[in-house]
DNA sequence: TTTAGGG
DNA sequence: CCCTAAA
């Protein structure tokens, strides 16, 4: 709870100003580790400036975080805050927050930098991080790049305000100007130092050891002095654990103190916070370019960054895992649909899938989604289990469609299961699609049966039934195409109709972001392998993704109809004639139209013998006595 | 078209 | 039965 009280303030309330944003050349130029001074006092004004502001905005924003606060009120973790932040983004507000978070952090994050040496690929990623634009703005300025250095100490300075809470807090409400001293000082130290790096410098001034929690090389825990207790630091370490990665630990460690902060909420604090909340943003920027889905998940952008990682970090890592592990479920997940026993649910992920069917004895576990893929050619479901009761139940995969469960009493009549799955996957796809059922791939083309008498029931295998989803259109027979060749049609319009959902799926993918919009999310869920290599897309999807959710199958159909009416026509037109073997009334007369005639007259032959036989011709004559010949070694005579 | 032959 | 070259 305090937490995110404080984070929010510091969202709502740090507004860094506008400042003009300098070529990323010159960001990117901008050493990490400048000693220059000059840079520091802008870096110091600007510094100045900010604490002022956050001070000013901790004190109003208490009223807008309350809100804020309520949302979060079960005291959520660092990851609601990122959440919390993550969300921000896409309001203007926000983004100036992060802005100003990012040049913190960037800040900071140079600092440590510095001490790992990494500082080129963290300034190279905050600048490709449009976020850090703000920061660059900073940077911009000659001063820029000595302030990113005063900035580096500063943040360490931070850190140790923060372990110092309480006193710090003091000072720093008093006059920012101090700490900046403070901070200068410590630069000084730190920058003249060189790759010393407050950290170690720090780590000697923290009189407690505890404070080191971070073995590497963190700033954060130096000005420890303050008297903050162990208790204090040891929670310290915790959420510095928790938030804090190698490079980021020590910034984590001046956070941590929130916790403590809490008790003392002053709004130096509450700036600190703010000041944490841009270290981390600043991170999560610092992150190279994330995608939408993956600025959502700052951790993922992070750990990148910091391999090394806390275990609160690791939390992030876990959920963030678990997010993604779901969206791929959601690309293989398909949609159950459950007809009579279960209350139809729309989409679910292949997870809820097991929920509900564990709900019904006799559910059926669908495949999983690879099953889906899988069914490839066909949008053929089969039906897995045996239902008890006297109810089927029918596991409909399709790697485009999404997985449908059905269950309907074996009384249930072919047109009627047809249409129940028509239901469940138009409500998927759209429409535009008309189910066949295949048993034993043979189409069941009584809708007045029931499913017994079709000899569809659970006693019955299954896996002999299909279903075939077809264009609504083809069912209307099209002229050229005669009713045999509806399934070839089916089965290769099928996929296609298949696919265009998924692709839609695809982009789809983006609820991850949003997990709320996924449970809503209808149909379209159902994932998709592009999704994965698609999830990069970042804000469009959701909105194509609803497009193309939108997306009737018709047209999909209708494109895809074109072509395999034409692959239809052609197998159809080549179609063999039917096999009229030769009665023996017919090779009688054969043989003895031949005796008369002589071999090499067969229009004579036909015309004589087999004139009424239209279906026999004169090549067919032929035929037949070459095969009299050669089985019965009839004499060519 | 018809024949003849291969498939 | 189909397909096709050749007549």
């Amino acid at each position: 709870m305090v937490f995110k009280k404080r984070l929010d303030p510091a969202i709502n309330g740090f507004r860094v100003p506008t400042i003009p944003r300098a070529p990323r050349s010159v960001r990117r130029r901008r050493p990490l580790c400048n000693k220059v001074e000059d840079g520091r006092l802008c870096a110091f004004e600007l510094l100045a400036s900010i604490a002022g502001k956050l001070l000013q905005e901790s004190e109003s924003s208490a009223s807008s975080n309350a809100s804020e606060r309520s949302d979060h009120a079960t005291g959520k973790n660092v990851k609601q805050e990122h959440q919390v932040e993550d969300k921000p983004f896409k309001e203007g507000w926000i983004y100036q927050g992060r802005c100003g978070d990012g040049y913190f952090a960037f800040e900071v994050a140079s600092q440590n930098i510095c001490h790992k040496s990494t500082l080129k690929e963290s300034c190279s990623h905050a600048d490709s991080d449009g976020i850090l634009e703000c920061n660059s703005i900073i940077n911009n300025s000659d001063c820029s790049r000595k302030v990113s250095a005063n900035v580096s100490e500063f943040g360490t300075k931070y850190s140790e305000v923060e372990g110092g809470s309480s006193h710090f807090g003091e000072s720093f409400d008093a006059n920012v100007n101090n700490e900046i001293e403070r901070q200068q000082e410590v630069q000084g130290l730190e920058t003249e130092g060189a790759n010393t790096c407050s950290s170690k410098d720090s780590m000697e001034l923290c009189q407690k050891p505890t404070a080191v929690i971070n073995t590497d090389s963190n700033v954060g825990l130096p000005l420890c002095e303050d008297t903050a207790s162990d208790a204090c630091f040891s929670r310290y370490r915790n959420d510095v654990m928790l938030g804090s990665r190698d490079d980021d630990e020590n910034f984590s460690r001046c956070f941590k103190p929130r916790t403590k902060a809490k008790d003392f909420r002053s709004p130096s604090r509450i700036a600190e916070r703010r000041i944490k909340k841009f270290l981390t943003s600043r991170y999560w920027k610092a992150a190279p370019k994330l995608k939408d889905c993956e600025l959502s998940r700052s951790d993922g952008g992070l750990k990148q960054f910091y391999h090394k990682r806390k275990p609160s970090r690791n939390r992030e890592r876990y959920q963030r895992d678990m997010l993604f592990k779901k969206r791929k479920m959601f690309d293989q997940s398909s949609v159950v649909i459950s007809v009579g026993g279960f209350s139809s649910e729309s989409v679910s992920n292949s997870s809820k899938k097991g929920m509900t069917e564990d709900k019904d004895d006799s559910a059926i576990m669908l495949h999983g989604a690879n099953g889906v893929k899988k069914v490839s050619s066909s949008v053929i479901g089969h039906v897995p289990f045996h239902s008890k009761d006297s109810h089927v139940k029918f596991s409909i995969k399709s790697f485009k469609v999404p997985e449908l469960l059905i269950d309907v009493p074996e009384t249930t009549t072919v047109g009627s299961l047809k249409r129940t799955v028509m239901g469940a996957v138009t409500s998927v796809l759209g429409g535009g699609l008309c189910v066949e059922v295949l048993l034993q791939g043979k189409k069941v083309r009584d809708d007045n049966r029931t499913l017994l008498q079709t000899g569809i029931s659970s006693k019955d295998n299954l896996d002999s039934l299909g279903f075939e989803l077809e264009p609504s259109i083809v069912q209307t027979p099209p002229p050229l195409c005669s009713s045999d060749f509806h399934p070839i049609l089916s089965c290769d319009s099928s996929p296609l109709l298949t696919r265009f959902p998924g692709n839609t799926i695809v982009e789809i993918c983006d609820p991850l972001v949003d997990p709320s919009v996924m449970n809503s999310g209808s149909h379209v869920e159902s994932g998709h392998e592009i999704v994965s290599s698609h999830i990069d897309t970042t804000d469009k999807s959701k909105p194509d993704s609803q497009a193309l959710v939108a997306l009737p199958a018709k047209s999909m159909e209708a494109l895809t109809l074109i072509p395999l009416n034409q692959k239809t026509r052609h197998s159809e037109l080549a179609q063999r004639r039917t096999r009229r073997p030769f009665s023996v009334s017919e090779v009688e007369s054969l043989v003895h139209a031949v005796e008369k005639l002589g071999t090499g007259r067969w229009r004579d032959v036909k015309l004589r013998s087999f004139e009424n036989a239209d279906h026999r011709t004169y090549v067919d004559l032929k035929d037949k006595w070459k095969t009299l010949v050669h089985t019965a070694r009839i004499s060519p005579q």
